[in-house]
DNA sequence: CCATCTCTGGACCAATCGGTCTAATCCTGT
DNA sequence: ACAGGATTAGACCGATTGGTCCAGAGATGG
């Protein structure tokens, strides 16, 4: 079932899998160093390369997709019980906002810091693509089911992601979150079906 | 007065922090090292170290200026012959978006690539958000110049860095530039004076 | 109690990192 | 022609990088 394990709480891969993408979300892949990331999730270098035999690139993109599921569980959330997209998308800002805070007000976003470095960049490059379009077909399925039309509902969807990127670095850039909470006041009804 | 020279067609500095620029903006600020930097600028370690007495950190604020001081004169020439917000903000995103081509589809904001590493992080982030409050300042100035009251002057103004910046992303993830031409739609009126 | 597998621990490696330093060279004014 | 500052050229440095390798610890089933 769920582990309790007392003295290493997780097991180890999945220790690295976190501070990984906590690491590279706040100084990006090329930022953190083995010896950086080892020691911050107490593990030896032999457990590393047992886990992920690629090394440094293949835990970036367990990080990655690790994260971009935590963002999935999120938007789906504040989706699910949501009234209408404008409530769904305004659930989305509030969570993300506290997320933001709770992290310290000064990291990015995990799949980002993949797309921005990256040692072999088609396969980051794609990874990234597809994790994000994740977001957008999840957000797009919610649209639809709250009667949009699928052009509305793509608009919807993609307008949502331009404005969490954007403003997730504005607030990175202030170290504000409110800047993610009033996003929702920009989806504007311009584009309803 | 502009120079023409033949084999060194601009002074070493610049040529220096216009590659810095470029490659910084692909790969980040880790992602490029110091030997294929000067590889691509022709320039020796000497040279930096004369211009940029802090070496690497340096010439990335300095990079980072000069690609926020194009992005102002763009912002600037869009605006100044503008009718309106909508207009000029529309034509911003048509020029970036033909900069998006030319640049080749992969290529992210040189500012935000200095806020994602940066070796001392609080001169560098704060070099970064005061490069960007310019951008959010100078189109600013533009929404009041067409009569829109400070308030919505400062909203529309930071509507637009969301999205720019959310969709040179998106545009860089899917190497497609319509995302950025796309972008006025999203601007909507809803928050006019 | 052993055989076997998974996993850990860390010594070790070549390559590269950013940075320093000095000699040579280029320009400029006189 | 020459002096002297500005600039270039690149050898050199210690530190760190990502990666390899293997001995051994820990579990697991017979």
């Amino acid at each position: 079932m769920t582990d309790v394990a007392p003295p290493k709480p997780r097991p180890t891969k999945d220790r690295l899998i976190r501070t990984a993408a906590n690491l590279f979300r706040s100084r990006g892949y090329h930022g953190v160093g083995l010896s950086e990331l080892l020691a911050e999730a107490d593990a030896p270098k032999g457990s590393l390369y047992h886990h992920f035999p690629n090394g440094k690139s293949d835990l970036a993109l367990a990080a990655a997709t690790w994260a971009s599921d935590q963002m999935l569980r999120l938007i789906a959330a504040s989706f699910e019980p949501a009234e209408s997209f404008q409530d769904g998308a305004t659930t989305v800002c509030h969570k993300l906002a506290k997320l933001f805070d709770s992290t310290g007000k000064w990291s990015g976003c995990p799949v980002s810091a993949l797309l921005f470095d990256g040692p072999d960049n088609e396969a980051f490059h794609q990874h990234a693509a597809h994790l994000f379009e994740g977001w957008i077909a999840e957000t797009e399925q919610h649209a639809l089911r709250f009667g949009h039309s699928p052009e509305t509902a793509r608009a919807l969807s993609e307008h949502l992601y331009l404005l969490l990127q954007g403003g997730w670095q504005l607030a990175r850039v202030r170290r504000d979150s409110d800047v993610i909470r009033r996003l929702p006041d920009h989806l504007c009804a311009a584009e309803s079906s």
